[in-house]
DNA sequence: TATTGTTATACTCTATAACTATA
DNA sequence: TATAGTTATAGAGTATAACAATA
């Protein structure tokens, strides 16, 4: 049945952005606007992985280098992220987060958590025991580390293949 | 178990977000990066509910007027968005997508269908089918479009409320 | 010479404030 | 007077290009 797994991908398409948008709507509705989105995925980054690089972190988030570089200094400034340069290649930064950062992305996936469970709180325990169940089968294929080949060599390749680069810039 | 309901919305949260950084890979891949995500989920707005005003889109993008107006002049100033001023009200407009749009909407999501599919065709049927069934609970909550009230109220009153604006801008 | 990260610069997105047109 | 949308202006975010430091 090869519908099913395009069936599938498109429900999930369509889940995904409705879920997204309600977490959109909380981080937009706090007091103090503490994170962009970019920012909350990059202390969730550096908190998995702590003493990971800059460049892995700007992979990882979707955001070139100099961009991290500057988003990191802001974060820095904030007291969110420690920098150090790395002992063994001093060209490396490791990133870590501090305290008040770890705190702050506490506070900041407790938010979106109670916003999810406030609208999940209206579905049958059943249904919300399958959906663990689902999110489970989805973190498992979604978080391998080595990114589907065609995503990552496009993701690399396209630009350099371009000649003339179209200014696709700020998003 | 008052824990289960916190356990579903943080599995939610993680797969969620990783899923979506999935989408943006995708949609980042594009030899013409043709949509910002912002105005990926306008035209699907758009194309759910023609002949929506500016303000409804606004509100359901998250977007204030004049941000989504700018948008909106670019989408039309493309060719993918039809603005006509409401016979009514001559107040407001009334936007529905063009052919054009209809097409650039139907190549944007399934490229990134076509990316999810891809991950998504490691998992077993069963575990494929159960998705489904989970993706639809999913959607039933989050699609009503009575948002939850304490979100509703919180996006309307926290800028009024505030006597010193934090000039948060640019997300 | 190659690689990691930063600085310089420019452009896009989004916001707030002020405005126009209609009700 | 109140409301829907636009225009004016400014700030934040991100990109490309050029650079510095280290390997």
């Amino acid at each position: 049945m090869p519908s099913s797994l395009q069936v599938c991908a498109a429900e999930l398409l369509d889940s995904v952005l409705l879920v997204m948008q309600a977490i959109r709507v909380e981080m937009r509705s706090r007091r103090t606007p503490d994170l962009t989105i970019p920012q909350f995925r990059a202390l969730i980054f550096i908190n998995r992985l702590p003493g990971g690089t800059l460049s892995e972190l700007a992979e990882n988030v979707g955001l070139t280098t100099p961009s991290m570089s500057k988003m990191i200094e802001g974060l820095v400034g904030k007291g969110l992220v420690r920098r150090e340069s790395c002992a063994q290649d001093r060209r490396r930064v490791n990133l870590t987060l501090t305290a008040s950062g770890r705190a702050l992305l506490e506070q900041a996936r407790g938010g979106s958590q109670q916003a999810l469970a406030q609208r999940l709180s209206s579905l049958p325990v059943q249904e919300r025991q399958s959906l663990v169940q689902a999110m489970r089968s989805l973190a498992r294929v979604f978080s391998s580390e080595e990114a589907p080949p065609s995503a990552r060599e496009a993701k690399r390749n396209v630009r350099p293949l371009k000649t003339v680069s179209p200014k696709r810039t700020g998003r």
